[in-house]
DNA sequence: AGCCTGACTCAAA
DNA sequence: CTTTGAGCCAGGC
């Protein structure tokens, strides 16, 4: 009989957010607090980055680049060039930065439903 | 199991 | 506005 009635999801952390990011349409973001909270980890922003860190580099499957900080900033500034890409990636789908290097999260942040 | 690291976040000074 | 400190979680040794 089964034991299981919702099963606990073979996936590990990582592949859920995974999946979850991949949902994220052109033009829009999330933060690494939200993917967090959305997977039932309201404080595992840590880990969310961390899972985007290991990622290969010039990875595609995942749009990891719509994944930014709380404060609607790119958090690779002390990663070098990956922080360039990035912002280049986001303002080819129409994400604009303020002087600051800031972008509206009111307007560009995503939610699943 | 313990300990360290880190693409995080929030609150306080 | 900037700087600290603490809390949080997954992975690697």
């Amino acid at each position: 009989m089964p034991q299981r009635p919702t099963g606990p999801a073979p996936e590990t952390f990582y592949d859920r957010a995974y999946d979850l990011i991949r949902q994220i349409p052109r033009g829009k973001v999330m933060t690494y607090g939200h993917v967090a909270l959305t997977l039932g980890a309201p404080s595992a922003a840590r880990a969310v980055g961390y899972a985007l860190s290991v990622l290969p580099p010039g990875t595609a499957d995942v749009p990891w680049w719509r994944v930014i900080n709380a404060r609607g900033e790119i958090s690779l500034k002390n990663r070098g060039a990956a922080a360039d890409l990035q912002r280049q990636l986001l303002e080819r789908e129409g994400v604009v930065f303020d002087v600051a290097g800031k972008t509206d999260l009111w307007t560009y942040r995503w939610w699943p439903e």
